[in-house]
DNA sequence: GCGAATCGTTCATCTTGTGAATGATGTATT
DNA sequence: AATACATCATTCACAAGATGAACGATTCGC
C-alpha cells in the first residue's frame, strides 16, 4: 500500500507554514516553544539537540522569539555560558493560538472521516509522534 | 483533538527526504516525475503551474532528471516555444525504486499497526491526497 | 592556577526557491 | 505582410533557512 507519505508530509508542511504566518512565527518557532512547554526552561544547547538542529539557528530563533515576548532568555547563574530559555506567560498564550491554528488545520483536513476513524488517525499520529521522540 | 499534523508532517517530510538520498533525488524531483507519470508528457511551463512553482525551478529540476537519464526533453515541432518533457524508460525505473523506498518508509512509520488501523489511515491518506488533487 | 572543554555568538557559505530581464518563438490586428 | 503583443524557457541577482568553523567568555580537571 503507497501512501506516498513523504508527498504528504510536504504538503501538510507547507499549509501549517502558511496557517501560522499571521503570528509570525515559523514551524520551527512553534517547534521551540513546544519543546519549552513540555520540558520546561531549558539552555540553548539542550534546546538544539533535542530539534536536531545546529546551536547557531537556535540564537535566530531564540532571537525571534524574544522579540516577540514569547520566552525569556537569562544567564544562568550558576553556570553563566549558559543562556536559559523559558516561555513566557505571553508566550504560553502565542502558543496556545498556534493550538487553535492547528486544531482548524487538522479539521480542514480531516473533514469528511467518521468520529471512528478520526480516533485512529488520532492513535496513529500519537505512535508516530511517540516514535520520533516528541512531545503530542 | 490535536493532532499536531504539521510538526509530523515536516518530520515525515525529512525522513523521506533522507531516504531518497542515496537515488539522487530530492523530493520535488519524485513531485515531477510522479506528475509525468500520471499525466503523460508536458511542456515546463505546465509542470510549473501543476506544482505550484516557479517556472525557472523547473529548468533546474529537468536539468538535473536529463542528466540523470530520467526524463527526455524536446522542442514541441508543433511550437517551438516549449519544451515537452517526458519520462524515459530509465526514469520509469527509478520512479520504482522511488516507490520501493516509499513503501519502507510506509512500513517503518506503521510497523506497529493493525491492518483495520493501516486500512484506515490509508483511507484518510488517499481523501488528504484527493483533496490536493495529487494523483495516489 | 593552567590547559582543555563547553556554551553562545558571529560570519562565511550552501541550498532552495523566487522574480525580473532577456531572447526566441508564436498570435492577432490591421 | 508587417507590426505589436503575448508566451515559453532560460539566466541572473537575490532572499530565506540552515550549517559549520572560528572566536570570546566561561567553567572544569588536574
Amino acid at each position: 500500500m503507497a501512501f506516498r507519505i513523504g508527498t504528504l508530509g510536504a504538503i501538510v508542511t507547507e499549509r501549517f507554514t502558511a496557517a501560522i504566518v499571521p503570528l509570525d512565527l515559523k514551524p520551527k518557532h512553534v517547534g521551540l516553544m513546544t519543546l519549552l512547554e513540555a520540558r520546561g526552561a531549558a539552555s540553548q544547547l539542550d534546546v538544539a539537540r533535542a530539534m536536531g538542529v545546529a546551536p547557531s539557528l537556535v540564537v535566530t530563533l531564540a532571537d525571534h522569539l524574544e522579540r516577540l515576548g514569547a520566552i525569556s532568555r537569562v544567564r544562568d547563574p550558576d553556570d553563566r555560558r549558559r543562556q536559559v530559555l523559558d516561555l513566557t506567560d505571553d508566550g504560553r498564550a502565542l502558543l496556545g493560538r498556534c493550538l487553535e491554528v492547528t486544531l482548524e488545520l487538522d479539521a480542514e483536513l480531516t473533514g469528511g472521516l467518521g468520529p471512528g476513524d478520526r480516533a485512529v488517525l488520532a492513535k496513529v499520529l500519537g505512535a508516530l509522534a511517540a516514535q520520533a521522540g516528541l512531545p503530542i
